[in-house]
Parts: C-alpha cells; structure tokens; sequence
RNA sequence: GGGGGCGUAGCUCAGUUGGUUAGAGCGCCGGCCUGUCACGCCGGAGGCCGCGGGUUCGAGUCCCGUCGCUCCCGCCA
C-alpha cells in the first residue's frame, strides 16, 4: 500500500464500501462525543469523515490531534447509515473507520480558524498566507486563476498566437509609471529596470516577423496600490498583430475574452460578440467615466441647452459665466416620489456637493423647484428627451468638466442602484474607443500625451501637422466590463517621421526619443508592420470571474497595501558588505528621519 | 504627499452621559458525553483597551500627538 494515500480525501464513494483505504490531509473538524469520535480529514480533493470510537488502543491519540496537524489514517471504507449520510458532501455516503494513524506533522494553535469563511485582518491572512490559502474561497480563487489562464492560453494559440518570453532584467523605458530598478555587479553605477509592460518586446517582435504574439506577462510598476490595483507587481494577458486594423484586434479577442467569461462564470450572462463600442467623448456625456458600467442602464443627457437663459437661475448663471459649463440630466425611471428625491439630495450633500436638483413627473407635468422655475414647456422638453413618463424623476448636475463629471458618474451609479436597476449576474462589454491623443496638464499646462505615446493618430502625419493638437483621435481603445477596465490598447506608430512629431508636440526632442525609444526606434528603419495589441489585466478578469473587489483576493501571495510580503518579509534591508559589491552606498537619511 | 475609517483576550466583536473587579462568541486547557457533521453540556486560563502625552478626584471612553492596518484622492501611458 502506498506509503500516504490510496485515495484522496474527495474521492471515495458508495461502491468503495468494504475496501480498505488510506488517507491523508489535514485534521479540519474534530467532533469528540468522548466514546466515539469523528475526524473530518480534508486536502486539495475535499473532505472525508473518519471515525474512530473507544475500543481502538488508537483512541486516545486521536482525541489529541490538533486541528490543521497532517495525518494519515487507514482503514474499512463504510456505508453510512441513512440516517447518518451526509448530503452536503460528496463523500457523505461513506466513512473511514480508522485502523492506523500516523500524524506527519503537528499543528499549533491556529491563528485563526481555517475552517470557516469568516472574515479575518488583511495583515493576519497574509502573514499567515499558508494557513488562508487552505480556506475553501481563497482555495478555489486560486483554482479559478490557474483555470482561466490556461485557457486563454489555449485560446490564443488556438487563434494562431505565438506565446514567447520577453526579458524580466531589461533597459528603463521612461514613459509612465516609475520603475524598479535593479543594480548591476559587473557594470558599476549602472541599473537594470523591470518592465512595466513588455510593450516595446512586444513591437519588436512584430518588426522581427512573428505576426502574432501573445504572453501572460508580469509586469512591475512602483506605484500605490488600491483595492482593485496590486503593488508592485500584476499580470496582464499581452499581445500584438501585425497587419491589423483596430477591428481586426477587436475580432481577435473578443471570442477568447467571451468564451473565458462563459467557461469560468458560472452561468452568468456574457455580452455577445461584437461588443459595444462607445467613442470617449460619449461616454463621458453618457455615463460620467470612460469606465462605464453598462449594466446599470440609465444613459444621461446634456440639458445645458434646455437651462440656457431659463428663470432656473443658478444653472443659467452658471451656464452664463463659463462657457466650458454643462448641465448633465440623470433619468430615474420610478424614481418620482418626494422621498428617493429628498434621500438623493442629502446623499450629494454628504458627498460635499451643493445638493442634486430633480424634477418629478406626475398627473402630467413636473414638479419640485426647477420644475417651477424652468417653466412647463422647458420641462416638457426634457421629460420628452429622456422618454420619461408620470412616477418618474429626472436629477441634474452642473459644473464645469472637472468638477462635475466625476459626480455625475457617482450618482448615475447611486440613482440605478437605489432604483433597483442594476442587472446583476452578468458581465457587460464594452469598448470604448477615439480616445484623444493629447490633453492639456491640469498641473503644468503642458500639452502631454493623453494615454499612449505610441499610438498611432488618426489622420496620421497630416493630422499631426495640421491639427490642434487637442482635436487629434488616437487609435486608442480600452475594454470595459461592468465598469471595470480590463484592458488598453492601440493600433501602434510604428513610423519614425510621425513618430518625431508626434513627440514634438508633447514637447519631446529628437535626442530624448533617441534616448529613451532609440533600441525600438532604430527597428521601425528597417521594415515595420503596421501593427496593433492589447493587454488585459489577468488579475481584474479573475476579480470580475471571482466576485471580488479585492484583488488580493486573486493573487496567491500578495503584498499588502504598503507594498510589502508581510509573510516572505521583503523588502529588507541589506548588509554593508553586499551593498558594496553592488558598488553602492547608502548616503541620504530614509525620507522620515531627523524630524 | 493628502483625506476618511478602524485599532479592546489568539480570532470576531460589545463596552451607556467619563464612575467600583473590562464582557460575550469562537479558539485554547481540564472534565462529561457512542452517530455527529459549525455536535452538545460543565469549568478554567487568557487583557499595558496600539503607543506616548494631556484634561479630570477618576479615562477603554474626552483632547493632542504618534504608529499600524485599510479605503479613497494624487499617482498608475
């Protein structure tokens, strides 16, 4: 007999009846009724009952295991009484009446407990990651995330995409976030950086000739961390086409993002290919964010014009004085009574605004104080706008852009919710495309790149030269689902003329691109496909199939929100002697000292 | 860098307008229990109330500071 298992703990059943079997795992429940005693033995595979009572000379070592102590027990495999059957597990037909036990290993007292579902503090789960990784849910998050990237990595090769390997230790490539850097030995006062994207590899590898690649890539980025946004490191499916339009990309990844979200969700509806597209600029008048979440179905509208000069003056003024000021309407179908409009106003007052204007519609008409004040025929328009109708409300909110449009898309959100409109079980795509090229810097002034500086602009080089530079669309894009972005891409520029320009006007030099893209760069003189990819995040398509809004909740050792491996403690400091032959010396006191 | 929330037993939490000896459930230790499956019953141990300072006759409770965790803004093409 094998030395440890003939079965696992999820395997037996009925017609095993009268064999012997040996299992072994961990001591998950004990239910001691001081003659007799049940052990329930769980691994990977599930949970079997053990049984043991008085008579056996064994008993007493089995009234002493400790829970989460490794043993393996061996047996008669026995048909449980009906009355004594088990229905919430698969095993539950059969116990094993223990013959033999050995502990392979004692557990202490436990931390906490492993065997419920209760919430426990974030710094004990991962100081003691181990012991959480056994509880069933982070368990099967982590068999979730193994599952879905093996199949989209089926799913790509299936579609002819090459997965390669791109460097980990590689150049610093300025663009975005800040980098990690690592020292070289051999070449003193010189620094690798991690890649925060295998982006330019990625391009290379398009210039070399390999039409498609694809790589579940680790990426590093030394930025904070938030809920839905590991530090440090995190894991995107990358890929690149040659040859492509931005619908060649969307048809590409539509059906291996589709078929991933039917596979592992579980029954929940999945938005049909080809997904919605929504142009940035709509989005933002429609929904409030470039991250919109479709399940939720109220779209708002622009009523600027329908407040312009009217007797409801505060938008009037407003609308009067700055021309960038817009008034978004907000439908809530249902929502007409004094009550949910009163409950919505106090709610925007506790998020600090000056409070949410409403109109109700009933017996005809509207009602409530910018009803009255924008008079019946103003009202009439918009209620016939946002195909509203008696029982139904409509909320506005007004202000410039930046001060309005983030809270528009807060309460669209509370407003559905309240209402009751939000579909939930279902996953609802969307691209969401044209985003601008430039923007202007709200802290500098500066024109800088909006997204991607290596997006292609639409219109090309005569765009570039011709163009405000604020007016130019990239061929930029992101996916959407449930209001999570998952993705950004672009189709690339992959040509050194409009690529000089194109950072000429966020106000780069020809030396800077030189130094900072001179190893892409030099490839795209020798023949470059056009070419175009995209990079969802693995970590947020896992969140979205798990549940979750932590995303530590899909990451197998994660480090907590300071950055750090609570159980691994990194990072840490270094001894002198190692710091030298790295030729370096710690010469600046740490940032909080000397106060 | 900034803002919010939290910090009481190993764990989850309660703790009144500031008032005697800070409680409960789970876990741990001991006792009882032969059909449970979150087994049940009895008993026990276990606390610098995050840390420092202040107000007060008296602070878990109020004030100031600080540290830790977490969520958000900045940041993340």
């Amino acid at each position: 007999m094998h030395a440890y298992r003939t079965h696992t703990c999820g395997q037996l059943r009925l017609p095993d009846a009268g064999e012997t079997a040996r299992l072994s795992g961990w001591v998950h429940r004990k239910r001691d009724h001081g003659q007799l005693l049940f052990v329930d033995l769980r691994d990977h595979y599930g949970i079997t009952q053990c049984v043991i009572d008085v008579s056996s000379p064994l008993f007493p070592a089995a009234e002493a295991l400790r829970l989460e102590s490794v043993v393996t027990v061996t047996g008669r495999v026995a048909k449980r009484t009906d009355d004594t059957i088990n229905p919430n597990l698969p095993t539950g037909e059969v116990e094993l009446i223990i013959a033999e036990l050995t502990v392979q290993s004692v557990a202490e007292p436990l931390p906490f407990p492993v065997n419920t579902d209760a919430e426990y503090p974030e710094e004990m789960r991962l100081t003691y990651r181990f012991l959480d990784l056994r509880r069933e849910q982070v368990h099967a998050n982590m068999m979730l995330r193994s599952g879905v990237i093996a199949a989209i990595r089926r799913r790509m090769i299936e579609r002819g995409f090459t997965e390669f390997q791109t460097p980990i230790l590689t150049a610093d490539s300025p663009e975005g976030a800040r980098p990690y850097l690592v020292p070289s030995r051999l070449h003193p006062g010189e620094f690798y950086a991690l890649p925060q994207a295998p982006q330019q590899f990625k391009q290379l590898l398009m210039v070399s000739g390999f039409d498609r690649y694809f790589q579940i890539a680790p990426c590093f980025r030394d930025e904070a961390s938030r809920a839905d946004r590991a530090p440090g490191e995190f894991y995107q499916l990358d890929f690149e086409m040659s040859y492509v339009t931005q619908d060649d990309v969307f048809a590409a990844i539509e059906p291996v993002l589709h078929g991933v979200f039917e596979e592992f969700g579980r029954g929940r509806a999945v938005t049909p290919a080809p997904f919605p597209h929504i142009t940035y600029r709509d989005a933002l008048v429609k929904y409030g964010t470039d991250k919109p979440d479709l399940r939720n179905p109220l779209v708002m509208h622009d009523a600027t014009e329908q407040f312009r000069g009217s007797g409801f003056k505060i938008f009037a003024g407003m609308i009067e004085s700055d021309s960038t000021v817009r008034v978004r309407a907000i439908p809530a179908p249902g929502g007409g009574s004094r009550a949910f409009c009163d409950r919505m106003n106090s709610w925007a007052q506790s998020e600090g605004q000056p409070g949410l204007g409403y109109i109700m519609f009933r017996d005809g008409e509207g009602a409530g104080p910018v009803a009255r004040n924008l008079g019946p025929e103003r009202t009439e328009a918009l209620r016939r706008e946002l195909g509203l109708k008696d029982g139904d409300a409509v909320f506005f909110v007004a202000g410039t852009p930046a001060e309005s449009t983030a809270f528009s898309a807060q309460a669209r959100t509370r407003i559905g919710t309240d209402l009751g409109l939000v579909e939930e079980g279902s996953f609802r795509f969307c691209w969401v495309v044209d985003y601008p090229m430039y923007e202007r810097s709200e802290q500098t002034g500066q024109i800088e790149f909006s997204h991607n500086p290596f997006s292609m602009p639409q219109g090309g080089l005569d765009a570039l030269a011709t163009k405000d530079p604020l007016e130019i669309l990239a061929h930029q894009y992101d996916i959407v689902c449930n209001g999570v972005e998952l993705a950004s891409g672009a189709i690339r520029n992959h040509r050194p003329d409009i690529m000089y320009k194109a950072f000429a006007i966020a106000g780069y030099s020809a030396a800077d691109i030189e130094t900072r893209f001179g190893g892409m760069l030099n490839a795209f003189r020798y023949g470059a496909p056009p070419h175009g990819g995209l990079a969802p995040g693995i970590d947020r398509i896992v969140m979205l199939l798990a549940d979750t809004p932590n995303i530590r909740e899909v990451i197998v050792f994660p480090m907590n929100q300071q950055a750090r491996d609570l159980m691994m403690r990194a990072p840490a400091p270094i001894p002198p002697e190692r710091l030298k032959e790295l030729h370096i010396r710690l010469d600046l006191p740490p940032p909080r000292a000397g106060r």
